[in-house]
DNA sequence: AATGAATGAGGTTTCATTCAT
DNA sequence: GATGAATGAAACCTCATTCAT
């Protein structure tokens, strides 16, 4: 089977939709929401921007299937590791190291999560958050696997508050990390576990017993 | 007479400069840098645009002076807080106390810093990671007192890593409290001392000797 | 249907990039550079502004365009007219009615050139005198067939003072014909050249000599 | 006699209004009618803009008393120089000589005349052509008196037009020789006059007796 | 005689978005 | 399925000019 020279003339749409996705993905870690413009990913696209609306209406609508996309991207590296461990702590450990991965393979589009131009934007905010907790969410769920329990109502918001602060501990983490690439990403990984290790087993404990 | 109708007319340099910081911080807060308008800030403030530009010379100069002074009023207020305790986990409990008693006073100004529209520009990803460092260094200081030791030089780096993990963790909860206003900021310190606080003394063990 | 309605609406590319060059032409002699709005310039063409700006990027870059387009113009006709005659007074004489004409077609064009309000601005001094100096290195060259030689290191620079002087004196003639219409081209350039031949031979004499 | 400081306070107007000139021809000079700012201006005089305003009116009224001051200043020193000699060649030598000297001096202001940013605008194109026009009228009156007659009817607008020709030439050379100040005053008089001079003599004499 | 504070109008430029073909 | 041409709205910024004191 020949691939089609897609760079020109009718394509369908499904492949165009794909590549047009990739390449906004890159446009807008490269410039944020704002900066980048319709007109420079129909130019990188080889596309006339008519194109572009039909496929994703807005720039809106095309900024929020990016970020969607990068976020179940992620969700599902970090969730995949997990289930390949059984030991809590290796768990959270592997866990941490894809995600980390993650980040080393695909920085781009996650600068758009996260450091991105916008991520304050009301319309954005959302999308972002939505991903932050969805870690959050793999989180809370190990941990209960973990202990064996769920909390109760009362410790609930505690819990959950707790893996989006540890969220944020990573993401943080992770823009130190761009400037110093030399440390491998298991070091990484040791270093936050250690960190939190401790102080999550107490919780857990804790949270169970109240419970 | 001695209060001057401020709120039309003619006002003193001073008095109108600091009223357009305010408002500024406000609107930067509640749009972000690019969404937010000079000519909104000017209707705003009852003031024709020339008067924003004679003040601050342009809208980056103005984000940016917003931004500075929203920085230095936080590590004060923490800086001070934690000058009235000896105990290092007083110690840094009272600055996470008073981090969080900011944000409730200031939460408008403090989004402008870790959640703007802009982080990501290099432009103010400098402002604002220079603040999220001065914390980290904040604690690197008071973990430095609490061991009476230094690390060495290898030991540097983790050290670093870790604070600003820990700075990230303190703006992403603070992100879910501004959705759990109901928490009080001092157990939400202890929620959050709790989880890094067993960590962070193994830490410092650890750098202590390895130094 | 061959020609369809240039003035409203859409129309082909290159026509409405001559069109527009053609109203800036108009505009910037009528009122300089800097006096000259984009504003205008879109509502005189019947198009919005954003057009001009896909055409030719920046008020800047107009004016320029427009410039060399007239100077570019103005050359050829010269050098045309001086190709037709052997004799080097005709020859001369020839250029010089060519000039003069070209001012009577295209007077607009060519006050952006030499009395335009920005001659002084760095940016755009560089074309006009471009321009200037094309004319006096036609004359030099035209000189140089005369004699038969060319000046010396030493002679070089008063004959290219001179021809300046000479192109200065067609411009500043220009201006003054603008305002008396009623003289025929054919004797103005006889004018000129009683004034400067004498002289102009004698040059030629001595700095042939002199080499 | 003591020199009060006119720098601050109070300051006879007649002064004022002297320094303020002084100033604004630097300051236009520099700049061009159009990048020169009244703020500036200000600045410079250490003197709040109401103060100018009061003095000249408008900007284009300040513009105008230093487009007028220079050319006369200009006309004087040429009229002068002329005055003390009395051969007609060297009569015009000395003319020459005592406008690229006035070049020299005052290049600055100069540069406002006849190469200014708007030269071209209507309302200063007439000052600038009024300022040729008195060199103009200043030549015709010298060739009167050397060929003892005045042109008749027929021949005046010749003549008028072939000063005015001339002037255009100074001009132009003025700027040639801003870039090559290594040749003296004197030298470049002996250039143009050597140019123009047969012609000159030729067109007295031809008129002389046409009339 | 002089000023600090303010303004209205206008400038260039950019962008997301949509017809008409 | 795709495009070339066009637009409306809004952005930042500057300047000559004038009150009110």
């Amino acid at each position: 089977m020949l691939v089609a020279n897609y760079r020109t003339g009718r394509v369908p749409r499904a492949v165009r939709s794909a590549q047009l996705l990739e390449l906004a993905d890159q446009l807008f870690a490269e410039r944020g929401f704002h900066a980048a413009s319709m007109d420079e990913l129909a130019r990188r696209a080889g596309v006339s921007k008519p194109v572009i609306y039909d496929h994703f209406g807005s720039k809106e609508q095309l900024f929020a299937t990016c970020v969607r996309r990068t976020g179940e991207a992620l969700a599902d590296r970090v969730a995949k590791a997990v289930r390949e461990e059984s030991d809590p702590r290796e768990r959270l450990r592997a866990g941490s190291i894809a995600y980390f991965r993650f980040l080393q393979d695909q920085l781009r589009a996650w600068i758009v999560l996260f450091d991105g131009e916008d991520a304050r934007d009301t319309r954005f905010a959302t999308e972002a958050s939505r991903i932050r907790r969805r870690q959050s969410d793999l989180m809370i769920h190990l941990m209960a696997e973990t202990s064996g329990t769920t909390p109760d109502h009362e410790g609930r918001p505690r819990l959950e508050a707790m893996t989006l602060a540890i969220a944020g501990a990573y993401e943080s983490l992770s823009l130190w990390w761009h400037e110093h690439p030399e440390v491998p990403p298991e070091e990484l990984a040791d270093w936050l576990l250690d960190l939190i290790w401790p102080g999550l087993e107490q919780l857990n404990a804790q949270l169970a017993t109240s419970s």
